[in-house]
DNA sequence: CTGAAAGCGCTTACAG
DNA sequence: CTGAAAGCGCTTACAG
């Protein structure tokens, strides 16, 4: 059915590896002959075939994709940071094949034996990981997004969260806010002990408090709207001088809006509220909108592929990548009160 | 470095041939010859590589996945939906890439020519669809998720319009509500003309109300917040009698909701709101909690998936399936009110 | 600048 | 039941 090399080596009287020459750019060709073989290609619609190419060349150009089947903690932009990565690796003539593995190493193993892909986009890294172990073992070139523990000689892009809560910080401090609570997820389920942002984002935020001088109280809470009620309770009366929350937990903060605003807060004018990567879809489907630290979902997938490609084509890897969330203003955050909330 | 099968044929002391049966069992092979590659293959680690296998068999047991790469209307259980589809081939021993392509059939032709899927799974299918037309002049094997308009010879599974608009009208006509309003996304934008879901659910809408008895309201609608919230406005200036909502618009619900609630209108003591094919973290993010019919997304996945390889492995075609959506109970729906709504 | 040939790792008629 | 051989569609030293 498709057209091959040889059919094209034939039309054009010229042998294969000619054409092989002329398509790849790979040696120089006589402009004359070039000009024949390119006419007969189009002329016949001639593709390069990646799996011979692939067989002959040892090099698949398919990258793997590897994240946990389980869990979606990629929140509300995962399609974003999933199509960025499909679509970067594609422009530089790349595929992405999509693996959702347990977090048994096993799986991993095998499907790497399979030969399918040059190379690993590994995501929702742990600050241990197995599967990093397996990597190396294997000699797979990977990249990673998100950090694990022991990153000697690794490639990562990640997020910023140094200037990303240096921003959300500043942010709410240049509102007169002194009285701050962190809430982050919850690290109680075993997959979470060493979830990677919540422990970075929590180093980054007593660093800041210890700076600025003030003190830095963080509450974990699990990834549902209910968890986020019971929190917004809890601040309330634990903390009651609070005027600002900030939220790195996307599916509890509408649920803390919602916990404070039944609790009789006026959000911003009582509280404010500031949601630390979150997706638009979530940050607008409140009321109010939540004024967010919008996540780098696309930027980490384009940045992360490009990374991995680098390694496969021999170029000096790339530097780690690290990228901030940005402001996207909503109408969760105002001045901070002077006074006790009135009731 | 990877073991290969004439490794494995020279330590047992058989041909290639041999190995390639016992490991594909397609042809018989005595006992203890089997017993002895068998022993050789553990020993060695030996993983059949795919592209070899590939190329030899004509065959890449790889299918893509072909969703345009700027909308997402898959919403939020768009991550489940492409995790399950991506399980489901790799326990079929089958792999998934990812092609996010623009509406431009050039596109897709040029991938398909690389000759590297057997088969391709096609989301978000428009009424009329530019890449079925080549996917049939190019004889590539594949399955819709979604109808398209001329049904003929197509294998697709698709959300079951009339069984869940029923489910949903039932739902509240058991509440009952009599005066109904249905929200759907707007078809303004050309890409959104001929949308099979809001086009079929718009449909089954009227034949239930002509049924029923009642007047099939219908309004479009952006996919925003804000969107969402005029036409809560809109509803209340227009038809004062409605009793219920129901949203076809997952990312004009929550706007539906909070600019009901705006209005003094409390959810769902004065008005029901009931989502249609949403996900379960967008509806647990509204307070009051959406009830909603909750999209089949892994299902879909899943079956899209098996009806594909069907096909590629040469059995009969599956029988078109249609997936109701469920019914998820929340709290924004209610006995109807008696009289009007009091301010 | 071009070609003949080996080879990438398998599968699959064809013989025996 | 097993093997020798051709071949899938390319790439890549090696010669010339």
């Amino acid at each position: 059915m498709a057209t091959t090399m040889r059919e094209v080596a034939e039309a054009a009287g010229v042998s294969i590896a000619t054409v092989s020459f002329v398509v790849n750019g790979s040696k120089p060709v006589a402009p004359e002959t070039r000009r024949r073989i390119e006419e007969v290609m189009a002329r016949l619609g001639f593709r390069r075939n990646m799996v011979g190419r692939a067989l002959a060349s040892r090099r698949t150009r398919i990258v793997a994709l590897v994240y946990p089947a389980m869990e979606h903690k990629l929140g509300g932009s995962g399609m974003e940071f999933i199509t960025s990565a499909a679509r970067t690796a594609g422009e530089a003539g790349y595929h992405l094949v999509l693996w959702p593995v347990s977090n048994d190493a096993d799986e991993l193993t095998e499907l790497l034996g399979q030969g399918l892909v040059d190379g690993v986009l590994l995501m929702e890294v742990q600050l241990e990981d197995a599967r990093v172990a397996v990597l190396r073992d294997t000699r797979t070139p990977f990249a990673l997004i998100g950090r694990s523990g022991d990153l000697t000689g690794l490639v990562y892009v990640d997020i910023d969260f140094e200037r990303t809560m240096e921003q959300a910080v500043a942010h709410l401090v240049g509102l007169g806010h002194r009285r701050l609570v962190l809430v982050t997820g919850s690290q109680a389920d075993a997959s979470f002990r060493t979830y990677g942002p919540y422990v970075r984002a929590a180093a980054a935020y007593r660093r800041i408090g210890a700076e600025r001088g003030f003190e830095a109280v963080i509450v974990e809470c699990e990834q549902t709207t209910d968890a986020g009620r019971v929190v917004g309770d809890q601040i309330l009366r634990t903390w009651p001088e609070t005027t600002a929350v900030l939220v790195l937990n996307e599916f509890a903060a509408p649920g803390l809006v919602s916990g404070l605003l039944r609790h009789g807060m006026r959000i911003p004018e009582d509280v404010s509220v500031l949601s630390i990567l979150t997706s638009a879809e979530m940050s607008t489907s409140v009321d109010p909108a939540l004024t967010a630290m919008s996540s780098p979902g696309a930027e980490l997938g384009e940045l992360g592929v490009q990374a991995l490609i680098r390694i496969l084509e021999g170029g000096d890897a790339l530097p780690p990548s690290l990228l901030p969330a940005t402001l996207v203003p909503g109408e969760s955050t105002g001045p901070a009160r002077r006074s006790p909330p009135g009731r």
